[in-house]
DNA sequence: GCAATATATTCCTATATCGGAATATATTCT
DNA sequence: AGAATATATTCCGATATAGGAATATATTGC
């Protein structure tokens, strides 16, 4: 059967970590044109075009034309979802009593992480 | 240059849909054999040890032997830095005054997407 | 040891996805 | 109109990824 793509989720939207990258630069409310953007990262013009229309089929971003520019901003709603889903797991980690069981609960999954990333 | 994954991200796992959804059988905190969550979700056993696979790298699951078990359990710590990140944007829904405009703007851009989906 | 059960892995195919390069399409300026 | 600027799109090659099917690898019970 035919792999559906779901790149047009808020969740896949934000895998990719140059998007967060871009949705960081609009995180302050302001528009952007593309340009900005692109001065802000490191990467070519096209690409970050291309995170922005994935973003934007996503709801995440919203373009408005201005003259020459196509100025970018961030809809934070699109995130919500994300937001809500996650906000479910919140008690497992707001509601340990004992910080420094937690930091080292953290530390040693990070170590997890680690390994099996070398693993493979 | 060669495209680099970033599968083990925490935010990658997830990204998933069928992943969500393994996560969202293990989310009562109990252990769940494979076989359990097979029958739980309507999805073949290989894919679904593949999706293990993939949230264990992540760190989001761990799994201990048990006889002929393999038994995962959630890692709830793992998606903190999911909340923390989508955290940063709570402000621009929760400090919204006018809960009905919220409502509005959250089905207009439902509407948008929609749009930008059949567009595409 | 052998059958049964549970789970992982491998192989495969179709498709998705990223980024680079080149190009196309506005829009503004002179 | 023509040059300059801003942005999108297309084409391409390399790689990632999902899931099916078949198979391999435990582990348990007899």
């Amino acid at each position: 059967m035919t792999r559906r793509s779901h790149s047009a989720d808020v969740f896949s939207a934000i895998a990719e970590p140059r998007r967060r990258e871009v949705v960081a630069v609009l995180a302050d409310g302001q528009e952007y044109a593309v340009n900005e953007i692109v001065l802000r990262m490191k990467m070519a013009q096209p690409a970050v075009s291309k995170h922005l229309n994935a973003l934007r089929k996503a709801g995440v971003v919203t373009v408005v034309k201005r003259g020459q520019h196509r100025m970018y901003r961030l809809e934070a709603l699109a995130l919500k979802p994300v937001h809500d889903w996650v906000r479910g797991f919140e008690r497992y980690w707001t509601h340990q009593v004992d910080q420094i069981k937690q930091r080292a609960e953290q530390k040693a999954l990070e170590r997890l992480i680690r390994l099996d990333k070398d693993k493979q």
